[in-house]
DNA sequence: TTGTATGCGTTATCAA
DNA sequence: TTGATAACGCATACAA
């Protein structure tokens, strides 16, 4: 059975199309008495408007285009709902593109481009600043967005936490608390964060794996990196050269890293080996982990990109200061 | 700046807009020599083809709403990406609707339905089977399927892992270990895992918390609803009173349960109490928890449903086995 | 192979 | 307030 259209329900109704169409506009011009006519006649023919000819129309999807290329990192859940829900609330639509080996940015970018959506917002992590610009769609294209990393991009904002600040911020603290031999593990993403570590962190520590290449690994980051470049970290290092705290670009990493430290080289932490993480991802609160750590400003963050793609901010780079959460680890 | 339309590129190349369309469709009868000109002309017109026009006039999206209540429990998360990477592998792109206190089902299946979907998948957990029966859509609405849980739904076809199987399994492997003082964590939601649990568990075991009631429970299934469980319990029950396993339905409840176990009550796991969980979320696997669990078959779930929306597969309930995975908590 | 007419279901604009 | 004409960009069916 064929759904029906705004004109099955003007004949149904004895009117025309256009006051059916009105009787679904709120605050056009009709009369009770056809708005109810019509309303009655619609709901006999069970119908429903069809957004995708209002789209066409009007030139608007209110449909929003999250591109996501890291789904290992636990952080994402939680940031990812609170986008959806925010969207939602703002009457946009989330469409969901898994960026992986099969199905590159590029290809993200032109489909979601091609299916007109409102905004495009790149949440995360592996993209690179040239992986903005070779999709050449200008003219017409939909508006670019990029969330919780860094751009340098002309045209495409970034909304993310000030990683500056934030290194300056544990390592301060780190100092405090007496740590005179950190090292820092770097991902195979958020490059920013992980420059600033090589500058701040550096200053007094050295990489523990990885960040010894200037550009972004291809890879997708995962706890189990963590666990591989501690393992082999801990098993080349005699315990007297050994760093006295790690900190890891984030949370999934720390993990990984702290597993193998305890139950692989019984080691306590923080007493042999001190760890932080950064994101605050959920099992940092458990008492299994209890990872210090540092938290992005998520709800920040995600108000400042809808405002941005609703343009009631000006659309241009923000960054925000997150906090530093203390647990047992560090 | 608007967008070129294949009319504007049919004057540039000098064809009609017709065969610029042509150019377009693989397969379409037109000469090399036409289709180059209007690739040419396209090109210098940057133009792409609007797939919002096409989708009104072919009447399909190849858009796929999926609808998730429970982002809290970190199964979802690897099950949301293989899903959304295999429908993108089939051209489908995923719809991602966040169900909440503010955005109910019936919501989201009305804006689904209204946006053209080619089908929608509900992907979990708390919607109960009247849920799925209170939008009277009928007339022309896009196909529904129930993911990863079960549904009683004439119509709606159910793709899930089989429950009772499941718990009969782990049920049996627990006396094997010698366990005879089970107990089992309801959690909010997979209420037919639920039943299948008062079913067989309750058989030789008695529900920790929740699972007297018969109907759902409206609130987000997370870690600390099974912390405070296990709390409310062991604090409650002497030790000589209590039981020997405590059989999860899902892993956040288990984390949760061991989080409280071990570090508030000085319990050895699986010594004193033993856990096992359902789901195998990425953090069972890690020596911090170890936790014994079931895995569903997400594999086979996904490949399933993306069969049956295609149609390449009948549209009917289906269930499929999974497998237990012994770790040390049990 | 190419061009023409018509339809998809809605909105915008104007006339009645 | 209501009806009519045109437009949104593309696809289908048919004619040339």
């Amino acid at each position: 059975m064929k759904r029906a259209t705004a004109q099955n329900v003007a004949i149904e109704a004895g009117v025309s199309k256009w006051t059916v169409i009105r009787a679904f506009t709120p605050g056009a011009s009709i009369t009770e008495a056809s708005k109810a006519k019509v309303l009655e006649a619609a709901e006999r023919l069970n119908y429903r408007p069809n957004l995708l000819a209002r789209s066409l129309a009007t030139n608007s999807t209110h449909q929003v285009a999250v591109l996501v290329d890291d789904f290992a990192n636990p952080h994402k859940l939680p940031f990812l709902e609170k986008l959806t829900a925010s969207l939602q609330a703002e009457g946009l639509v989330t469409m969901l593109i898994n960026i992986n080996e099969h199905y590159s940015h590029v290809h993200a970018i032109l489909n979601a481009d091609q299916r007109q959506v409102d905004a495009i917002v790149l949440f995360g992590t592996a993209f690179h600043d040239e992986m903005l610009t070779d999709h050449k769609l200008g003219r017409g294209g939909p508006p670019m967005f990029v969330l919780a990393r860094d751009s340098q991009i002309e045209g495409v904002p970034a909304i993310s936490c000030d990683a500056v600040v934030a290194i300056a911020e544990i390592g301060k603290y780190l100092l405090e608390k007496g740590y005179r031999r950190p090292g820092f593990m770097a991902g195979a993403v958020h490059c920013l964060r992980r420059l600033a570590g090589g500058g701040t962190l550096r200053s007094f520590g050295e990489p523990l794996s990885g960040s010894n290449s200037s550009r972004c690994l291809p890879s997708a980051i995962a706890q189990e990196s963590g666990a591989q470049a501690a393992r082999d970290y801990l098993s080349k290092i005699a315990p007297e050269d050994r760093i006295d705290v790690l900190m890891c670009e984030n949370d999934a990493l720390a993990f990984g890293a702290m597993d193998v430290a305890r139950s692989e080289f019984g080691l306590r932490v923080p007493n042999d080996l001190a760890i932080v993480g950064f994101d605050n991802a959920a099992p940092a609160a458990s008492p299994a982990y209890g990872l210090t750590t540092y938290e992005q400003p998520t709800d920040q963050m995600v108000k400042a990109t809808i405002d941005m793609i609703l343009e009631r901010a000006p659309r241009e780079t923000v960054n925000f200061q997150g906090k530093l959460v203390v647990r047992g680890s560090a």
